[in-house]
DNA sequence: CGTGAGCGA
């Protein structure tokens, strides 16, 4: 099914993106932030953090398996699968926890682009989530609103 | 519709 290659993320980058040699013999850094407008909407991808956004995953595919298969580029503190709490299903993504951002890194250019279950998932950082020990204040939205 | 975009009880 090919439509899983069409409903890549931003994982997709590698295959464009496919720098490696012949960059940019001349500028190693770009030196105009400040351009004019914004065309750098850096929605990309999150900042890095031991925390691993994965999706793709097949609806069978379990938090074991996630687990199992990221373990073989770090030590995964926790890893989990999202699923309903009505269906009890999954939702098609999880979560990956390791232990250092290297280890992170590890597992995204590791698992980023691969197969599990017959279907291509995607790793990469995962954004930043309140904690859930704040209990309800005003109607304030979190910071991750795009 | 467990037929596929996405961020978690």
């Amino acid at each position: 099914m090919r439509a899983a290659v069409v409903a890549a993320p931003r994982g997709l980058r590698r295959f464009f993106c496919t720098n490696s040699s012949s960059a940019s013999p001349s500028f190693p850094f770009i030196p105009s932030p400040p351009s004019s407008a914004t065309p750098a909407p850096a929605r990309q991808m999150a900042d890095p953090n031991t925390n691993l956004f994965v999706s793709g995953l097949s609806k069978r595919t379990t938090t074991e398996k996630l687990r199992e298969e990221f373990s073989k580029f770090g030590e995964v503190v926790h890893a989990r699968v999202v699923t309903d709490r009505v269906s009890g299903y999954s939702k098609g993504f999880g979560f990956v926890k390791y232990a250092t951002i290297e280890e992170a890194a590890k597992g995204i250019e590791g698992m980023d682009g691969k197969f599990l279950d017959g279907w291509v998932i995607f790793a990469e950082y995962a954004r930043p989530r309140p904690p859930p020990g704040q209990p309800v204040n005003d109607n304030a939205p979190q910071y991750g609103r795009q």
